[in-house]
DNA sequence: GAGATATATTTCAATTGTGAGACATTCACA
DNA sequence: TGTGAATGTCTCACAATTGAAATATATCTC
């Protein structure tokens, strides 16, 4: 005997938040499916393809960088950068000013593989974005810049004064 | 012998889409680390919850109801109903026009659990979204309500007339 | 009403990713 | 300079999730 469902928060600013909650999460997935979808077809997932990205853009960096930047755990970013070596799209190499540390860079390889698939991930992009014009898109960043600024700024409301837990799920 | 970095693409289209895909990726991912702690101090993951929830405020719903709502696989449902089942929070029940289908419906227990945790949850989303105000909010409630609607409708482009491959990454 | 086909769920192996702890190194500073 | 805290990476156990195949039932079409 189910009880009857229950009302949403009807308090506006409460309200507003979920449903944005809501359609953040679902614009993103839906987004991440296309690029998804454009890089598994060369064998990739998105975040291996985040990593080649990054150093394809940025040049080689720091494990601890890229980890930040593409937002996976400590063991992630080892696991992945092991699978990408194994492959034969990146390498290690030694920091000089930090010997704890390791640089990642694209082999040769990884570099061409880069080049070769990043102009169809763009235009999947594109095309996912679509369905906003540019000044909507526009619009969007700068709303959407400021909502990632700020909430990524804001302490956790479980432990407000807590050090630093490791990032959580994957962007791009 | 690292090759220089490469130019990221400069037509405007391209460029503002791919900004808007990092920006979308990054602040659903800061707003769900907030959601995500409010709801694990309960001993919960946010996937398990939003079954929870979906049941709270609609009733009873078919797996594959539940499944498309909170975007996992088939297995996926599967395996969190049975473990939301074995706590005690939620029971299946047949589905009497369909005999292959079930109903997932919440225990008292689980609309007990929900009724409790729900107003923190509610809470921590709207200190996740606060960096915009209300009018803000609601601007980004169109603007990614259009681009989720639209980016869903797109065929894929590796497969302009697959069937349906299951959808993806979880959302809220 | 007998296939053929589609749909709802489950099973299961494999993949992806996390988080805690180990280790090496660096940094701050008494 | 020695000591303790901080940092960068790796190891490992395990949690979460996928996707393909199995099963059962439903629906469509001739």
């Amino acid at each position: 005997m189910p009880l009857d469902p229950a009302p949403l928060p009807s308090d506006p600013p409460t309200a507003t938040a979920l449903k944005l909650f809501v359609v953040l999460s679902r614009a993103q997935a839906a987004v991440a499916a296309h690029a998804e979808s454009s890089i598994a077809a060369h064998g990739l997932t998105i975040t291996e393809f985040a990593i080649l990205e990054a150093l394809y853009h940025k040049g080689p960096m720091l494990l601890g960088e890229v980890q930040r930047k593409i937002l996976v755990s400590s063991g992630g970013i080892t696991f992945l950068v092991d699978k990408l070596e194994k492959r034969g799209f990146v390498r290690r190499t030694l920091c000089e000013r930090d010997r704890r540390a390791r640089y990642a860079e694209l082999t040769d390889e990884g570099h061409a593989l880069v080049a070769r698939i990043f102009p169809a991930h763009a235009e999947a992009i594109r095309r996912a974005m679509s369905g906003l014009g540019l000044a909507d898109q526009r619009q969007a960043i700068a709303l959407l810049k400021t909502l990632g600024t700020e909430a990524v700024g804001l302490a956790s409301v479980v432990a407000p004064d807590a050090p630093h837990p490791e990032p959580s799920p994957a962007g791009g």
